[in-house]
DNA sequence: CGTTTGCATGAGGATTATTCATGATCGAAC
DNA sequence: GTTCGATCATGAATAATCCTCATGCAAACG
């Protein structure tokens, strides 16, 4: 059938007014463009041009076609550049959801590192408290997943971003802070601070205390990560945070940190769509994100 | 590069939902569709399919050249409908425009005639008293042109249509209305009813009067050729017209004609460019004014 | 587990596209 | 009027491509 070839050629040859210079600016020779045009209009059952008059001139059938050129190629070359951009992480959109509550606060700087260098990328974060992201990935509403439980599903491609370890954290003049380390008894008459999401998505619930049976004296809700390190500092109750989370906080000697139990470890992944690991604009995020 | 082809294929897929029935849907085997795609991701550098999920997800770059399926194919679509219909005579233009003046109401019933036979095409007569139609149907803004002088220019492709004897009207009571036929000084003390256009467009100056060096006694213009027999009837004046044009009006016995000279005869002809006179609803017109 | 389904791959053949060489046509220049 | 140059058409040969056949591989399903 009738191919973008095709209307290239008649564009051409209506732009430069031969059938000559058309094959030139299209880089072939001029018995090609003289045969794709004679086959095309034998295809079509219809004349394209006029090849009698100077300039050729389209026919009806050719005129239409023509109309169709002038509206067809510019959106395809358009997309085409689109495309372009993307190979080249010039382009492209980035929007990155996060199961990690405090991650956030990790992500940001490096985001900033990001966009510096994919300055043509839409990026996003999605602070997906809600829904459960992974899906959202699979749909393609989103384009990164930041999470500390890796779940391998089809079509997605994890990547380690880096280890941490999960401490309490509280005041430097708390009576536990010259334990070596804590365990989950010490919290059943402490205050615990968290961030406000159900207690499934916790690593201290899931991974510490229910295993033990434990339930905190108290716990009290918090929205951000430094009102949490600040409330602890003040002996309002304990936390238990990432270590990088509170490294700054701890150089201050305002609060204390201990290992919980035999070392509360984690692991933050990242999981994209496993088709666009390559994507430049994708892995440049991981490079920066592991970097 | 990108071709019509590939697009179908996202389309196809996209909305099948697997490579397989997208092959089936266009008549292509399974095996040419991968091969296709895979190529297509290669020479673009991205790819466009995520093939572990099920249905096939497009990727980013999958979804931008399916926006670009999507807007293009329908406008492809619609302008090989509109050739088909041209190929098939159920579509297209034909704007007729006349030299001769007393040509319109020979026009008119074929055109009845022909607008039945071609419902589809778009239908205009241009009165062109003003301009000269043939430069217009070399630059497209007329598809026919309708000229008793026949003036061969390259890209075009004349047809004769009838041929015709210019005669002399007169009033049946007329003194003149005995004679076997007329010299141009015969006209020098009568008054010449003629159409409201140069006198060089007038075959009766051009090609009798002016020849002969004779000036009719008087000319009065008139609009219609059916006011012209009118007043050539009340004894008003003369005029000088096809013979086709008066032969009803003959039968009612009010007018009489007279051969001119020698007889004064002529051809109408069609002009179409050559490209184009073998388009159903071109060849049609000439066919049916012709017949 | 075997079976089915969907996709990938390699090789071979068929189809298409392109070029080369040449011829026809037309207008301009001499 | 002839010659030249430019443009396009054409046929044959070649190059490129596209497609199919025959497989292989992996995941899903009973």
């Amino acid at each position: 059938m009738i191919e973008l070839r095709h209307l290239r050629t008649l564009a051409a040859v209506d732009e430069t007014g031969s059938l000559t210079a058309a094959a030139e600016r299209l880089h072939l020779s001029q018995s090609a463009l003289s045969h794709q045009l004679k086959e095309l209009e034998e295809r079509l059952g219809l004349p394209l041009l006029d090849r009698a008059a100077r300039p050729p001139r389209p026919t009806q059938a050719g005129a239409r076609l023509l109309v169709l050129a002038r509206t067809v190629l510019p959106l395809v070359d358009e997309a085409l550049d689109g495309l372009r951009g993307l190979a080249r992480g010039r382009a492209g959109r980035l929007f990155v959801a996060s199961e990690c509550h405090s991650c956030l606060e990790w992500l940001l700087p490096r985001l900033r590192h990001y966009r510096d260098r994919f300055a043509g990328v839409e990026l996003d974060v999605l602070s997906s408290a809600s829904l459960d992201p992974l899906p959202r990935l699979l749909d393609g509403a989103v384009d990164v997943v930041l999470s500390p439980d890796r779940r391998d599903l089809p079509g997605l491609a994890w990547t380690p971003l880096f280890a941490y370890e999960m401490r309490l954290v509280l005041a430097a003049s708390h009576a536990l802070a010259t334990r070596a380390r804590a365990e989950p008894q010490d919290l059943a008459r402490e205050t615990l601070l968290v961030y406000p999401v159900t207690r499934g998505r916790l690593d201290v619930f899931t991974r510490w205390l229910w295993p033990a049976g434990v339930e905190p004296g108290r716990v009290r809700t918090v929205e951000s990560t430094a009102m949490l390190i600040e409330l602890a500092a003040l002996g309002q109750g304990v936390a238990v945070l990432p270590d990088w989370a509170v490294a700054h906080a701890l150089t201050e000697r305002r609060i204390a940190t201990l290992r919980l139990g035999e070392g509360l470890n984690g692991t933050l992944y990242a999981a994209v769509r496993a088709a666009e690991t390559r994507l430049p604009h994708v892995a440049g995020f991981l490079a920066v994100a592991a970097g």
